[in-house]
DNA sequence: CCATAACCGAGACGGTACGTCGCGTCTTGAT
DNA sequence: ATCAAGACGCGACGTACCGTCTCGGTTATGG
């Protein structure tokens, strides 16, 4: 690999650069083919694994060619991260109040994403990949894991102060305890990702975790 | 891939073959081969990842030829999940009576492994990979996912026997609550693995799955 | 090469519209441009051979850009052609009524021609290029190729007129034995465009289509 | 270009090497491939012109691939010669005693190359692309053009012996105004290389440097 | 005791995909 | 309308490494 290449980065900016500055030297990129590698991704990991992707076959895919692609985001884990980002990055979670609900309806999401886009099939080659790549693995955990998991935590948070789960609960642990199953089971699948899996895996936990009073609520609740 | 290819397959049996049969024509092989290349695989591994690794470097590594590996192990991953069963395969896992201590023990191993054996870090890849190949995808899962599992699965039924977990126990979400952490912070590395998870691991997730009396019990010893 | 790409001729016509036109609107052309083109066309040449030659690098050498150029010729063998016929289009060849020696004049500057400009060196690749341009093929051999041919052509017919060559003489062949043999040497480089090459292929060549007398007073006026 | 690469050169020895070796260690070339190459160079030039020629379009019409091809003749040039000489390279010509026999067979031939076969629309590209190949350059002057031309000058040193052409004759111009005008008309495409143009062309130039007593008989022969 | 046969190394093969270059196009802002 | 500057989409390049295959030599077993 050579390792004095980095003018596809500089390129890479001009996407995301100032919305307000109109003034971009040279052509303008053609938008539409954002949107065709990206669907393009999902389309491929659809039918092959990860490790048969390609960049030469993304871009084929997508009608378009291996620099259009490149210019945009360097490599094939970067079209990927991206996709991933894009697809995924911004999940609209609940926090009404009600922990076990909003849990549940988190949880409940990620697990529907597994079930139902092929793009997470890619997590265990991208993982991989990022590992040599510090850069994109920096991107991929602030906008794809980091962003997901903020909004759990939030919802943790919030309980723990209205008293609804154990004070000086370890929230990162906790956090674990209630999406690793679900990756786990996305990786090796050796247990069916279904759809009673999200509620049993949050009413484990919280059994857990939860304070003794909110146990007693909820048990009440459900009889 | 070339999925028609089986020559090498053939060639395997023969190390795996009747151990009673003396009589194998033609030279034997170098057993020492083996253990070279399987400490090879170790070695690179800790100092690159495993979308670096090639049978060629191996095989270099290793100290002999690409053929040579080719004929035990056939491809690159599958040197790799053998690499990965002789090391990791078989662990001693305690199942002494005390469902905590045989828990936390076990669990400990695990994080003890990914803390300090390089091979663990070829899993993600390794995973992605054996998308590619079911049949080596199978002895992965069985010598060395079950395999391990299936240790840790014997406490929890004792323990239930013993009325020290709720009966009715969903056992394999469980056995998912206990191990799923450890691989989910080694495959994202979002926080560390450190001394302290398994046990804190283990008595979160007993919190949530032990019977009452188990939880007086334990909390009487602890005090 | 994009062959429905004509927006470019649409303004080569500007430079050879009607003189008369004061008023063109617009910024007017850079008319130092093209000499500067032309002149880095051939200092690059006399360096590299055609096949290196690169638009963006005839621009680059002529101080200025991409687009102007293009503006000017449309493509890369367009210049080159324009530059041929610039620099070697015209030549002033003798018709004093002498044949051998108009000929040996005429025939004396285009092996002086290959002998001192490097643009000749353009011609076989210039000639491979025009293959897949048929319009800028016709310019070339109206504005080059027959360009020079035609005086040739006119020495001959008069010689014919004077009895000197025989009657029915094939006239084309005639020029084609006399040039060709320049052509020749230069494109294959098997034997050198010498000084004497010139006069040593007229007369070879009248030895054969001149008339008896011709040949007579010939070899009498160089005793 | 990447000068520092040869090792395609050290290969393709590997065909030419001695026949009687028959130890070549590694997997023996498939000589299938060779045919499918020189024949696909030969029908692509039948429908495109020499400069939309690309090494990756003629692997592509022999169904291989760009390395099969690079390995046995380095580069497009390379795999045009290396046909040029397949196709044209060894050309049974006459030396009867006869001297416009001979010569009007030998450019007959050659007339009718350039009628027929679609290989020879390469040659002005291709001596283009030679001028930045030393190497090639010299393979392509041994084994087509001097190959070609040495039977000719056979022909007319035994011309010479038999007192038929004059003493002291330049045999190379004379070769020159021989071949030259097929070359010209074919490189420029100004006249037709029509059915009679080699009789033509030898008589003419037979004329210039035959002795006096081969054209008595000559002509009293045609009589 | 030799023939058989599977092993060993070495290394060239056919091929996929890579990362890059430079073309020809297109757009901007200013002259 | 031209100029410069420069990014764009794309075709093709030349290379790396894969997995395959063939070789000549080596080393055990079995007739």
């Amino acid at each position: 690999m050579n390792l004095e290449y980095d003018g596809g980065m500089e390129q890479i900016d001009r996407a995301e650069g100032s919305p307000s500055s109109s003034a971009a030297p040279g052509r303008p990129r053609d938008t539409t083919i954002d949107a065709r590698v990206t669907g393009a991704v999902v389309e491929l990991l659809a039918t092959v694994p990860y490790s048969a992707l390609t960049l030469e076959g993304v871009a084929a895919a997508a009608g378009t060619s291996k620099p259009a692609v490149r210019r945009r985001w360097g490599s094939l884990p970067g079209v990927v991260v991206h996709t991933l980002i894009s697809v995924l990055g911004t999940t609209p979670t609940p926090d009404t109040g009600c922990v076990h609900c909003d849990l549940i309806a988190g949880i409940s999401t990620l697990s529907d994403t597994f079930q139902a886009s092929p793009i997470t099939r890619a997590l265990p080659g991208l993982v991989s990949d990022l590992e040599a790549d510090p850069e994109l693995r920096e991107v991929f955990r602030r906008d794809y894991f980091e962003a997901r998991r903020a909004t759990s935590r939030a919802v943790l948070e919030h309980a723990v102060e209205r008293g609804e789960l154990q004070d000086g609960l370890d929230l990162e642990l906790t956090l674990d305890l209630l999406a690793a199953p679900i990756y786990y089971r996305a990786f090796f699948g050796h247990q069916p990702i279904d759809d009673g899996l999200a509620e049993r895996t949050v009413l484990s936990v919280l059994n857990g975790v939860a304070t003794a009073d909110w146990q007693r609520h909820h048990r009440a609740s459900r009889s």
